[in-house]
DNA sequence: TGTACATCAGTGAACGCGCGTTCACTGATGTAC
DNA sequence: TGTACATCAGTGAACGCGCGTTCACTGATGTAC
């Protein structure tokens, strides 16, 4: 990979590092020292990349919301075969996700990045976001006209009961509290009951 | 408060110092040597009270589960004057104490703790968790029966919901993103929507 | 009640360590002509 | 095609700093008798 004075890739090669050094030891383990270290480099050469320890955090965190997003969107499929299917699979997919990249979902949630700061990472953010409303959207013109609930808030109930899930027992890294069924079976049950709520009349 | 040679409530001191320097600068910028400080003692004297930086945390945590369950308990005050609005008045007590407490809520769920390994510290954790299990039973046994959920399920849906909603929306201390109605509100909604999909019939 | 002694909680000085950051530098790359 | 030069990416040595941790110590407290 090295090939030399100049080490050609090396951005690309402290993100790499941070990731694994988050996924060691913690967003909060993540030190400058360390990446470059990693990366086969000396301690200043970071600093051609990045201002400081917080803006690699935060260039991680970018990704991670840019991969998220992808993920929420390929899962989505158009909303094939139908709305209510795909979003399972996009909630699915969500979990997927904080399992498969406990480290990105870590830069992202944990690391006290500051996600409104930064207008890059805000936008991403928000596109992972949209990802999600997308799906809600098309599920609720499945609904009948009367039982249509306001788009914004049935998305930040789907995004957060995912985003509890997935926090409280969705990560292999940690001992969470065992329970006896998957997060992916604990998030399509609520989200089935949820969805019936909204057909039902309303009490 | 400090009468001398001896501190007589060091202890106590820390965790109040440690609290402080949580809220100020995250779980991460926790320092043993800046609770010394902050206590008015030598670096060397939190070693008389906790083996390092990670039972103190550990320490603070078990104290915010204890207050968080205790906080559950009483909003649950005994299901009056009916389950369904006494459950509504735990999970606003949830939110609530995640924005009142942001210090207490990063040790317990932002601060790398393990709760499983701690025995003191899970049987707290336990016990806050069954303050709303107890509230979900009621409620459950006020339902059809043929429409009564697994408790353990419910519960968990509830405070994985909650859980989402406080870690996204429900600090004061991050810009979050900014959203047209209170955490409260939005709990209240989807645990109506989910209480009416209980009843309804299974489509 | 007083005295001797054990125990305990906090001291302060010291240390090694690793991190963040700076600096003048140098090797490599690209570009103008 | 070749040459001169600007720009860029990484070096390595150095520094100050604060943290974690140990240590022999000492002032205070409690208790046995």
């Amino acid at each position: 990979m090295r090939r030399g004075y100049h080490h050609g890739n090396l951005k690309e090669a402290l993100i790499e590092a941070a990731l694994a050094l988050i996924a060691e030891k913690g967003p909060g383990g993540l030190t400058f020292a360390d990446a470059a270290r990693a990366a086969g480099v000396s301690p200043a050469a970071p600093y051609r990349h990045f201002r400081d320890r917080e803006a690699l955090l935060a260039d991680v965190a970018q990704r991670g919301f840019r991969l998220l997003g992808e993920a929420l969107t390929k899962a989505w499929q158009d909303g094939r075969p139908d709305p209510t299917q795909a979003l399972h699979r996009v909630g699915r997919a969500y979990l997927g996700f904080a399992r498969g990249e406990p480290a990105y979902y870590a830069a992202m949630f944990e690391s006290g990045v500051d996600i409104g700061a930064d207008p890059a990472l805000r936008s991403v953010a928000e596109a992972a976001f949209g990802a999600v409303r997308t799906a809600v959207e098309a599920v609720v013109a499945t609904l009948p006209p009367g039982a249509q609930p306001p788009v914004l808030m049935m998305t930040l109930h789907i995004w957060s009961q995912a985003h509890g899930i997935a926090s409280l027992f969705g990560r292999a890294d940690r001992a969470r509290r065992p329970i006896p069924m998957s997060p992916e079976d604990l998030l399509e049950a609520a989200v089935l009951i949820y969805l019936r709520g909204l057909r039902a009349p309303k009490a």
